[in-house]
This record gives C-alpha cells, structure tokens and sequence, in this order.
DNA sequence: AATGATTTGTCGGCTATGTTACAGTTCTAG
DNA sequence: CTAGAACTGTAACATAGCCGACAAATCATT
C-alpha cells in the first residue's frame, strides 16, 4: 500500500509516464517523504546524500546566498517540478536552499544515483530527461536575458505575465494568481529593489492594469502586459 | 580513408572518447565538414535539418539579434567546443548565428536525429551528454548571475579571468592572451556599452594590471584580478 | 600609397535605479 | 486584544553607466 503510493507520486509527473510500474520500483527509493510548513526551510545542496526532489504540493522558493551573505532568489518551484541536483553532478559549494512559500508542502525525494541508475537502464528517459534539462536551460538562458536588457518595468511585466500563464485562473475577461509572494519576493525576483517594485506595482494599480492584494493580482487585461 | 578522419574528428572530443570505432560508425553522418574564414557567418538554427556542431579550430562567437535589431553575443565557441542545438529540441525561434572570429575555423557537424539515435542505443553516453548538457547551465547560471549583481568593472575582471584561464599562456608569471576579440565584442560579452569598456581597458592599462593591444592581451599579475 | 572602413579614445549630459530613512499598515502569536 | 514583527508606501539624494557626438588611430583593399 506504502508502495503503491509512492508509485503513484511519481507516477505523476510527465517525465515518468512512460515507465511501467515495474521500472518505478526499481527506483524503488523514494526514501524522503516530508511535509513542511510555511516559512520553513529545506536544505538541499547540503544534505548528505545528493538527492533529486519532486514537489507534490505547494509552492517554495530556491534562495541562495553568496559570499556577502546577500539572499537572491533563483527559482520558483511549483507543485509537479522537480529541483535539486537536476544537472547529475553533485555541487558542494552552491549554497543554495529551499524556503516554503505557501501554507504547506509535500515533496518526495530520490537519491541521484538511484536515479542514474534508472536512467541507465531506460535510454528513452534518459533522452527525454536530457530535453528537459536542455527545456530548462532554455527558460534560464530566456530570463536571464530579459534581465540583463530590459528595464524594471518591462521585467515587472515580463514576470506578472509568466506567473499568470502557469498559475493564473481566468475568470471571464481577467486573470486572478493567488498571490504567495511578498512584493519583496517580486523585487528579488526581477532583480530590482523593493521600492521600485512597490512604486512599479502602485502604478500599474491606479493605472488600472492590476488591481493587488497581499492575497491575489488581478489582471485587467492579460494582453495589455 | 575519409571516414577514418571523420572518425577522429569526432573521438577528439572527451564525450566521445569511450566509443569504439563501431559506435562512431553508427554517428557515420558527419555530413557537414566545413571551413571558413574571418567575418563569414554561420546560420545554423533555421538551417533545414537541427544539427549539433563542433569546432575543430578557430574561435566563433554566437549572436542572437531580438525583435528590434539588436546583437547580442550569447557565447564564444572555442576549440573542441560543441554547439548549436544541444537541448536534442529545434528551436526555430531562437534567432541565432554563428560569426568567425579568428582568421579561419574547421567545423563538423551531424543531424541531431542520429545522435539522438546514438544516445539512445548508449545509455552511459547519453548520461554523460546529460551531465555535460548540466554543466553547460551551471555554467551559463554563473556568469549570467555576475552579469546581474555585480558593477561593469567586476564583470570585466571576471571575465578576463576566465578568458586567461581558459586560453592563457604562462610566460615566466605573466598571462598572454591572444586578443582575436574587438573592445565592442568585449564590452557586449560584459553586457556594457562599448564606451564604458574601453574606458576601463584604458583604466586597468594606466593602473599597470594589463598591457593591451589588438592583436594580445598581457595580464601582469593574474592573482591580482 | 591612398582611401574608406573599422576600431578606439574622450567628453558632458541624462536617466533609471539603488540607497537611506522613516511612517503607515497588516499580519501573527501569545 | 495587544505588542511586536513583517510588510508596504513615499520621498530626497547619489551615481553608475547609457547615449550622442566627434576625433584620432589603425586596419584592409585596391
């Protein structure tokens, strides 16, 4: 029974569709299960075995932390990614970790080389497992660029639409995000600081393009960003 | 005789170098083997068939222009260095080409459907190539990450650094390069105007921590960057 | 050797954005 | 219900680096 449900957390996520049930057990070692609450953290990069993890449930932020002590924020990750050690080599020297966002998670976990196994085994994973390393990249290499050439505003724009496209429920003509983020969040996330978030946030309210809340956005017109 | 070259063209490069003769065979489409001089371009995203590229000799830098025209240089391509679609996914979109930049490069290449082939029917190189894929991100996560955070002048010590790593001669404790770059190239690798690097260039020159020309690079003391 | 093209050098004004600083608002935990 | 913490709002000021403009130097081609 255990078994099964742990078949079926990874049965889940659209990389492992294709393989049989059998092939889910040889990666039989979905070792961590855990549920964590808001505000907490989850290290990672760290932890003693490298592990690849699967978010089930909720939404968390990837932080890491450079020689300074400055916190950037590098990834967001939503229930069905996966995060960790994605490139197969572990990095002991990225200091990187996992804070909850929302009021609580679910993520399973595998150890890499339980993975690399299973990838040995299955070309046909592997293959698809490299496109979505390489779909990954791309995204990074795309957002990457956005922040390097354009402008607060126009990364402000860039954001609030990415968010709404994955996350977004249309309601008749706008679009409604649960908003899980500080505008702080926002900053970091489109590099900028939390004052010209905020100011770039008010404008766009009286401008009548947004109507925000500490709970949810709402965008007037998707079309218009 | 001719295959016999392809072969080693190929087995040159550590990705390949576990496959046997036979497997090399099986990637027996080195189609394209193709020379060409400084200043010529290389379309390589919207050529018919997606292929993966590998330059045998040469430097050539990868720009990609956006919807208003503009160049930006998305990575310099050295010796031994694979491009072109490495995520296994045509991206017809992605705007992309290939300039020469040294006096002349040699140039092999293979459709990415036979690789895909090889990968499939070699599991181990298809979890090298992942890793490889992996490193290649880690890498662009890295510099774009200075590119963001740090000032103009950090991102130019940065990359001089690793310029000078990768293709630096030693002579007695100083570093030369061989500068096959122009200040505007330079400056678009920094992600700065082409005014704001030169002004640098000549700053570090009047300092004493370089010696610049055109035709090389001489860095006095490394460590001091 | 000459001419045009490319690359480099330099300057001053301008703008977006970071910084510092503080006040008001909303949430959270006891 | 209340105090403290965490967020949000606003403003003045400083500045890195972009841009336009043009001159000087170097390279490439005939």
């Amino acid at each position: 029974m255990y078994e099964d449900l742990k078949y079926w957390y990874l049965r889940d996520h659209k990389l492992f569709r294709t393989l049989s049930f059998g092939q889910i057990r040889q990666l039989c070692i979905i070792t961590g299960f855990k549920k964590a609450k808001k505000g907490e953290i989850i290290y990672f990069s760290s932890s003693d075995l490298p592990r690849i993890f699967l978010l089930k449930k909720g939404n968390i932020k990837i932080v890491a932390v450079d020689e300074d002590g400055n916190e950037t924020i590098k990834d967001i990750i939503q229930k069905g990614d996966l995060f960790g050690e994605l490139t197969l080599e572990a990095d002991s020297q990225s200091n990187e970790y996992a804070k909850v966002l929302s009021n609580d998670v679910a993520i399973c976990s595998f150890l890499m080389s339980d993975f690399e196994d299973l990838l040995l085994r299955n070309p046909s994973l592997a293959l698809s497992y490299t496109k979505f390393v390489g779909l990954k990249m791309k995204r990074i290499k795309n957002s990457y660029s956005n922040l390097i050439s354009k402008d607060a505003k126009t990364r402000l724009f860039q954001f609030l639409k990415d968010w709404a496209e994955k996350e977004g429920k249309k309601i008749e003509d706008k679009v409604v995000i649960e908003n899980y983020l500080t505008q702080n969040d926002i900053a970091q996330i489109i590099c900028t600081s939390r004052q010209t978030a905020t100011q770039l946030l008010n404008e766009m309210e009286t401008n009548g393009t947004i109507i925000y809340s500490r709970k949810e956005i709402i965008i007037r017109d998707i079309s218009k960003l």
